[in-house]
DNA sequence: GCGCGATTGGACCTCACAGTCCAGTTCGGC
DNA sequence: GCCGAACTGGACTGTGAGGTCCAATCGCGC
């Protein structure tokens, strides 16, 4: 059992506040570069710190990525919110579709999921980024999952539907695509994995659908 | 207009042996740790040579990554090879899911696709790279079109389906479902992506279909 | 068996990086 | 205003990385 270091037990707001611009800087930085491309002073440059902040602030480089993970999913899920909270009928879906496609297109030289790339690059590397990661996974596919729910609750969508899997399936079409789309530099493997899944979920609907 | 060197023009058998003993175990390693954290030393390391090897064959660290990607590429496309050659029925292609999803379960702890890793660290930090990993992708892509391309010419697959979407929109999802399945530990994104992908094609096709 | 280029060993150089240290300064409660 | 804790600046260190260099050796054509 290792011994853990835990700086800044008690963090003023002001601390706090500190604490949050230099990880700001830090999920900026590791989304353009990657995470072992992010150096620690670059991370103090961009927030304008210095050394002694950072490791007032975080026990090591490590640590600060583990935050970084916990931000980067909190912005992603943060930015869907919107879509995902109405993601409850297949209009909804396309809505939701066609607003990640706009995103895609309008940076797809930027490059693919924050999260997904996250995770490719730390999964097989360290557990605890890899628990994270999976934990944020799964928070994002119940969130779609709970919009299917709803839809199958009214009736438009099939009782025999599962609705675990089917989000699961969006999910993994959707990383997919970003992650082509990245390397390609076209928003076409979104396009058509996404239409997929919207055709694989409609596929599972009742005649009972609401009025547009 | 930068200079490239250009080292070992002239490879004796003896040599190329060599060249592509290094360039094996640092496929190997890189699939293992990343670009990142595979130093040349520890390739030197694992093929038993030394420094003046390496940089005799290798111009530098970048130019070793870029044959790395090619080689990974022939070995992912070479695994497949038996499958894709015949991938031109609902059943054969049910077969090639069945033993992807078997390749995955033998070994999710290991970690994903060698090519999408790659793509995923490599995309948006040099161009050069993207672009021989887009060509990756896209010869992929395009082999399991050729076997729609022969359904649709049998009248198995409808005539409005579109081969070159169909077959992009189920490597994405086969992409999306080996990053999830080495993030969640679980073989499960890649079956339920797999299986969508295939209903999918299922849709496209005819009433005139091959006796099993 | 000689010559010459292909090949090899490994010491060496340089530098960027993560992480340490300590002498300060600022802040908030009293 | 004073005191202790929270916070900050920046010089410093150790290590591991990529890459260079050169002397020595191998092996093939003649």
């Amino acid at each position: 059992m290792p011994v853990i270091k835990q700086p800044n037990l008690h963090l003023t707001p002001r601390g706090a506040a500190m604490r949050s611009h230099i990880l700001d800087a830090a999920a900026d930085l590791i989304y353009a570069h990657g995470v072992d491309r992010t150096s620690v002073d670059e991370v103090l440059v961009k927030s304008k710190t210095s050394k002694s902040q950072f490791y007032h602030y975080f026990t090591d480089k490590d640590a600060l990525v583990l935050d970084v993970i916990k931000i980067q999913t909190q912005r992603v899920l943060g930015l869907q919110q919107p879509h995902l909270e109405a993601l409850n009928s297949l209009p909804a879906l396309q809505r939701w579709r066609d607003a990640i496609v706009k995103l895609v297109k309008g940076r797809h030289r930027a490059g693919g999921c924050p999260v997904g790339s996250l995770a490719n690059e730390l999964a097989n590397r360290s557990e605890d980024a890899r628990t994270l990661l999976a934990s944020s996974f799964e928070i994002w596919r119940s969130s779609i999952e709970r919009g299917l729910r709803e839809m199958q609750k009214r009736g438009e969508l099939a009782a025999s539907a599962n609705p675990h899997d089917l989000a699961l399936a969006i999910l993994t079409a959707l990383q997919g695509g970003l992650l082509l789309a990245k390397t390609m530099h076209t928003s076409r493997p979104v396009e058509v994995a996404l239409d997929m899944s919207l055709e694989h979920v409609a596929r599972h609907m009742t005649a009972r659908q609401p009025r547009r």
